[in-house]
DNA sequence: CGATCGATTGATTCCAATCAACGTGAGTGG
DNA sequence: CCACTCACGTTGATTGGAATCAATCGATCG
């Protein structure tokens, strides 16, 4: 990870952009895209928040398979893990800003509010893992590709949802390859499920088929 | 699940099991093999630590097919999810006694030490659920029993590790089938990398090849 | 002794991976 | 402006690993 030291600068409070409680403390931090954030296997000290763009924490095996763990938004925590080292090394999608704040701060500020906070962000963070968990031991890769975009879609609330991420992305996230990503989402069209303005943006035709897909 | 009201009695504190916070609070409650301590959807009003026995937790979809989120053992926290709803049930694996604690208790408590020990509960749950992420999203199916027997027999340091489930419970916590997991056992004995006594007892006969699985 | 349940083994099928070709759009430079 | 490259995505043909279907084995129990 880079140095902390060299960035002073960024701490100022941007009034408005959170209601919360992290205002004032740690560092903003910028990321270019797919530049690391946190690499496996090295000491969680610090938890980190986004502010803009979006963040990715992915893990590798030996021979180069790799899983995304989770995809994070504005206004969402990660590298929430007990002590120790990370597990998964967190990139940004895109061109990001990220605050980072130190572990110990967090126990020295005394806030129990803050503690409580990210209690909360950390089983929130486990519920979603929970339900990757079933996604990718039980569903069927049609079933994987809708559910994914379904929560996008839940995220976002938008008519039109945003893909901030590539195939690959998705294929490592869903436990497929990026040839059967690319079939399912062919097939969700045909099947007038969704529909794709472009690569990258897609609406919802059928929200019935795509929730009874979703389980 | 079971009304906490019937049970009265079985709050005693036994000195030496626990050198822990969770001494004298909360309710003790056994249950039967495959008992449902609490049902998916059941509202998450209490947090459970497995006194004796084990404990898994289980989800379903619609058509029955099943994923198991994790096993219990004695000493750890489960049921550990923000407030809302479980996503999981919860089973015996076999007779099984569990402290049941409310949440509120905990809150009024004011033991932040307590609350200290739940936050690094969740943690390492959500660890544990991040290892799982990589086991079931790009894993083989040699590769995942490996893992798995590799595991239990970390947590058990004991030269013969006892299997606590039946192959159905192995086969839906690794995302395969009952005869999947099977041949891959028999494949693994005829590799002489570990050896069954029975068909729940094993000792792992060459550590570096299963360790080599397991990334 | 049969009955039953859990586990294993065998034969076959099928879904997703792999290997390969092609399409498309953005950026580059002549 | 066009030709070229390059990254990314889609589509097609084939393969392969795990699922499915089916039979058998072994242990426990009435």
């Amino acid at each position: 990870m880079r140095d902390l030291t060299a960035q002073t600068s960024a701490q100022a409070y941007v009034p408005g952009v959170f209601d919360d409680l992290t205002a004032g403390l740690g560092l903003r931090m910028s990321f270019a895209q797919n530049e690391e954030i946190y690499s496996q296997e090295e000491e969680a000290e610090f938890i980190y928040k986004v502010i803009s763009g979006a963040v990715r924490t992915t893990r590798l095996l030996a021979d180069g398979r790799r899983q995304i763990g989770d995809f994070y938004y504005p206004g969402e925590f990660f590298g929430l893990e007990p002590k120790e080292e990370h597990r998964f090394s967190a990139e940004a999608l895109c061109d990001t800003v990220v605050l980072v704040i130190k572990r110990s701060t967090i126990q020295s500020s005394g806030s129990s509010e803050l503690q409580h906070e990210i209690w909360q962000a950390t089983a929130q963070e486990l519920t979603r893992a929970q339900d990757h968990l079933l996604l990718l031991g039980r569903k069927t890769a049609c079933e994987k590709v809708a559910s994914f975009l379904c929560n996008l879609a839940r995220r976002q609330s938008a008519e039109i949802v945003a893909l901030p991420m590539g195939r690959q992305d998705m294929a490592d996230f869903l436990g497929l390859t990026i040839e059967t990503v690319s079939r399912m989402l062919t097939q969700l069209q045909k099947g007038r499920s969704v529909r794709f303005v472009d690569h990258r943006h897609f609406r919802i035709e059928n929200p019935d088929a795509i929730a009874c897909m979703c389980e």
